[in-house]
DNA sequence: GCTAAATGTTGAT
DNA sequence: TCAACCTTTAGCT
């Protein structure tokens, strides 16, 4: 489930199961067997998360810098141990004595040099899961632009890390209607965006999933939220707005599904 | 058991 | 605008 939480849950889960021994880097796949060689037998020393991307360091710092995306279908697994056979495309493997992590289908699993890594920060927008993340530079071109929030809040030079779940239920909560231009969001709307992002990201690395319904607004109201209850508009075409009442649209924007309340997100 | 769709991005047409 | 990446899951039969 690769939103930005996901990658950020990542990039602390494997520093704390691979940092110390030297990393056996292996591509059982092949084709990625020049770039696991070339760290294989390094230490971790750096894990980080921008956005949907992560970068993890081997070697002396900066020596060598693996960059992984999940794209759509990208999956980490991990455990202690001896790892299992490898079967299927296993593009990657990581082992140490104590524990082993396994990359399969990520978009991107490549060696970066320190200019890359710099021009990869420097193409996203601010991150709300990194401390010294500034949405006003998120603002900056939201409040300029006739493209409408819905597209802009998917676009990573806009800002990093949120995906098609948390772009829905953020405007959901917001009230906002997706369509809206930039330039007729408000600074304080914006803010507050901005704030309930960091907010539901924050929750979705402690949680491991995205949940973004209050206690109140759920079905089943008791204990922590079903699957079922978990979103306000995301996959829930049709059924009735647990707001108003009235049934979820859905419609294509920028090739992927937007989903939102015509009467809560009203123009 | 099968098919379609999915939390994303890149590169070709 | 579309195919590719390659896996998992939901929703059918």
């Amino acid at each position: 489930m690769p939103e930005g939480h996901t990658i950020h849950r990542a990039a602390r889960h494997l520093r704390e199961l691979l940092s110390g021994p030297p990393v056996h880097a292996t591509s059982p796949q092949g084709r990625f067997a020049t770039g696991a060689a070339s760290i294989d037998g390094l230490e971790l020393t750096s894990s980080e998360a921008v956005g949907k991307h992560l970068l993890l360091g081997f070697g002396e710092p900066r020596e060598r810098l693996l960059h992984v995306h999940l794209g759509l279908y990208g999956k980490w697994q991990t455990g202690h141990g001896e790892p299992p056979e490898p079967k299927g495309a296993l593009r990657l493997r990581l082992q140490t004595p104590e524990a082993w992590a396994d990359l399969r289908g990520p978009t991107a699993c490549e060696i970066y040099d320190p200019e890359q890594r710099r021009l990869l920060v420097a193409r996203l927008g601010p991150d709300p899961l990194r401390r010294d993340a500034d949405p006003e530079r998120a603002w900056a071109r939201i409040s300029r632009t006739t493209t409408s929030i819905g597209a802009l809040l998917m676009d990573q030079s806009t800002l990093a890390g949120v995906g098609n779940v948390y772009r829905a239920e953020v405007l959901f909560r917001a009230r906002i209607d997706p369509l809206r231009p930039g330039k007729a969001v408000t600074r304080d709307e914006w803010l507050a965006m901005w704030a309930d992002l960091v907010t539901l990201l924050r929750a979705g690395v402690r949680a491991g999933r995205i949940v973004t319904t209050l206690p109140e607004h759920r079905a089943r109201r008791s204990g922590r939220a079903r699957q079922e209850d978990a979103h306000y508009v995301y996959r829930r075409t049709g059924l009735p707005c647990r707001i108003c009442g009235t049934p979820v649209l859905t419609a294509p924007l920028l090739a992927r599904n937007l989903y939102w309340c015509a009467v809560c997100q009203a123009a």
